[in-house]
RNA sequence: GCCCCAGUAGCUUAGCCCGGUGGAGCGGAUGGCUGUUAUUCAAUUACAGAAAAGAUACCAUCAGGUCAUCGGUUCAAAUCCGAUCUGGGGCG
């Protein structure tokens, strides 16, 4: 059995995600690799930080260091030495990056960074990429339109991402025979923010035969009602018995805003990039390490945080290093981040298991709002 | 004692010569970053390519100044004039 739920608390519920790199408890959030690392963070950091799960992307891992090394490194996981899971994103969000050039019926164009060279990622590509990065969860080739398109650029977009969802399941399918993987194919809702192409796509999506579903298109800079109206049409229509996965989310208050809507699995640059923006996540609310009122401050960042960086250093010390621009804060802060949103997870798990999720979202919000 | 130079925001300074109520950078404050191509500089090596892209030292907003002091000239002074104070230098 892929997934099975263990408990339930409302729409809030813990279950277990079979891989073929072991099992994972659900609701989980996987911080970005995209390039087989994070950033200004290692392998190491992430998992002394209790990191289960990173999601990585097919498409820039395909144009350095590309596939040939990965297969011969033995697979991602051995290349990265990443002892946890693995999603790996297809490209449908560098959609929105400079690199994208265009998209066709067969699908689409990029340029790459590294030399220009023209990409074009069909199903048929991206499937291959992904069983030979040999990750644990794949994810469908989609086409994601941006906030503010048009109703028939969305509905077009839709539809590629449909007909591509199709196509990826069948070569997909294929392609696992073949390699003898177990590894588990998710597809993508998409529907920009039209609550009735959300409903299509969702059903459309629904209907075919993924190991789970993800909802991609959300928290791209809409405002977050928006969001929220997208995910409430969307959520009905998808199966209860799979893993939900809300694509790039995200912040401490929409991941636990998601978890009471039923959501499973989360991943986002979110506590990577606001720590090297020297934004800290603390049970008391962000910190902004840039400000002069903690260059005397000699506590840790966060008195009831495990972390390695709260074990080991202060506010002051970690100012300073924010101050002269050292690359070593941004590992420290980085840390510290992570490892706060494991916590968050961790402490969602607990409480939807003793029924006391709505309670520990009240609570957790209103001290969030401290600083 | 005499002569020269300097004094503009917490810091560094533009403006002064040719008068029209002060700009910037750093620093400070408050927000923001949501499926991450790309932090900066220098050097070296390898590879790719020959033309794009523009960020992680980012973005947005805001607050700091009786222009050393006192006086004069003028319709109008950071700006011109005089004196004083402070700092630096030189000569006795």
């Amino acid at each position: 059995m892929t997934f099975q739920i263990t408990h339930h608390n409302g729409q809030a519920r813990v279950g277990i995600l079979n891989t073929a790199h072991g099992l994972i408890e659900t609701p989980f959030f996987m911080p970005c690799a995209t390039k087989a690392t994070g950033k200004s963070i290692t392998t190491d950091d992430y998992q002394d930080s209790g990191v289960k799960a990173v999601i990585a992307n097919a498409l820039m891992l395909s144009l350095k260091p590309g596939m040939n090394i990965i297969q011969k490194a033995g697979g991602l996981h051995r290349f990265m030495n990443f002892k946890g899971i693995i999603f790996t994103d297809c490209g449908g969000f560098q959609m929105s990056r400079s690199i994208f050039e265009k998209k066709e019926k067969n699908g689409l164009y990029f340029r790459s960074p590294y030399d220009n060279q023209k990409i074009i990622l069909t199903p048929q590509k991206i499937m291959e990429i992904e069983i030979t990065l040999n990750s644990d969860v794949a994810m469908m080739l989609d086409d994601m339109s941006g906030y503010g398109v048009s109703k028939e650029e969305a509905r077009t977009a839709m539809e590629n991402t449909h007909r591509w969802g199709k196509e990826c399941l069948d070569i997909h399918t294929k392609l696992r025979k073949r390699h003898n993987s177990k590894q588990l194919l998710f597809g993508i809702v998409q529907g920009n923010f039209y609550s009735d192409l959300r409903i299509e796509s969702a059903k459309f999506i629904n209907n075919l035969n993924f190991d789970g579903i993800a909802i991609g298109g959300l928290a791209i800079g809409e405002p977050k009602e928006e969001m929220y109206k997208s995910l409430n049409a969307t959520l009905p229509l998808i199966t209860k018995e799979k893993p939900r996965y809300v694509m790039g989310v995200g912040s401490p208050e929409d991941i636990l805003e998601c978890i009471s809507k039923g959501i499973d699995c989360f991943d986002s640059v979110y506590p990577t990039q606001t720590a090297r923006h020297n934004t800290l996540l603390t049970w008391k609310g962000k910190i902004d390490l840039h400000q002069g009122k903690y260059a005397t401050d000699f506590h840790p960042l966060d008195r009831q945080c495990g972390c390695h960086t709260c074990q080991n250093y202060t506010r002051a010390y970690l100012h300073h290093l924010a101050k002269i621009n050292e690359p070593a804060g941004k590992r420290l802060r980085s840390i510290h981040n992570v490892f706060f949103l494991q916590e968050i997870m961790e402490k969602s798990k607990d409480a939807i298991k003793n029924k006391i999720f709505a309670k520990f979202k009240k609570e957790f919000l209103k001290a969030f709002q401290r600083l």
